[in-house]
DNA sequence: CTCGTTGCAAAGGATTTGCACAAGT
DNA sequence: ACTTGTGCAAATCCTTTGCAACGAG
């Protein structure tokens, strides 16, 4: 192993990934570089946003990975830790890169998602491993409620 | 309408389903009765728990409730304010009668779901209605972890 | 009697699975 | 060459929808 550069900031790191690949004897493909790059890219990232991206990311001439594909390596980066999901509220669920963790809060009316830092429910967590022995996994808590916005249109449209 | 008797005050009557469906020219029927009798009963009742257990109760010879009419009743219901929903990670949502809100706590791997004090989220709350505008309803939070039986099975299985 | 409701069945959308071929090592 | 991965298509799962008969008011 004679190149051990430090992870990048601006670009994706294939680093961890092909050697999380290979440490397993799985194969380094180029659509799972892809995958991953999708996930890191988009900030809440659907498998159908994903599989619509990296349509259009594909090369003239070149086929973009199956829709079948994109789930299945999800799944993969997922178990290699190398990617995080959280299902926010209705249907689809999204996935992010597993840099920082962050608590996702997401509006009931118009769907918008904020990410918060998960401190915040810190003091929760501990309360419910003291009370239920219950362990909160902090990174894939969903908030949902309403946004400013949508509360205040929900006020003056109150009849 | 004439008279308005303004019964707008509890949530919590024993029998506000008939009210709030004649109030608004809907039908009273057995299936709707028995559909959010059914989500009080069932603590986390998912569409198809609700489903089932409409089929055990039917009487020999009457006709269970289709599944398409508890869809339909659950979203209703839940425009009348009798029921909630909350989707609890992967899948299914569950149903709850609204009468005290209380937040769900689910194992990941065992899927068993704790109720605990919505009480719990009020300083976070507190704190993202401050930094985002962002009102989180308590009621429909799920937060995901590890119960503890869980938790020590993964450290056993451990290599 | 007049509509809202229901049951049945078929349609839909999202995700998964089986397989034979293509690709990484 | 040997195995793992991928694309394609069919299979599932869950939920929604169209429609004619049914039942509440």
């Amino acid at each position: 192993m004679a190149h051990q550069h430090a992870a990048r900031r601006g670009d994706t790191d294939p680093a961890p990934l092909a050697e999380r690949l290979r440490s397993r004897g799985l194969r380094v493909t180029h659509q799972r570089e892809r995958v991953l790059a999708a996930v890191a890219a988009l900030e809440h990232a659907t498998p159908e946003a994903i599989v619509v991206r990296l349509r259009g990311e594909a090369a003239a001439g070149s086929t973009p990975p199956d829709a079948s594909t994109v789930y299945r390596t999800l799944e993969l980066l997922e178990s290699l830790g190398l990617v995080w999901h959280t299902h926010l509220g209705t249907g689809a669920p999204v996935y992010h890169a597993a840099e920082h963790p962050h608590l996702h809060v997401v509006c009931q009316s118009c769907g918008a998602i904020a990410s918060a830092d998960p401190a915040l429910l810190d003091a929760a967590a501990e309360r419910l491993a003291a009370d239920l022995g219950f362990t909160v996994d902090v990174g894939h808590v969903a908030l949902s409620g309403t946004c400013a916005a949508c509360r205040e249109r929900a006020a003056s449209e109150q009849t």
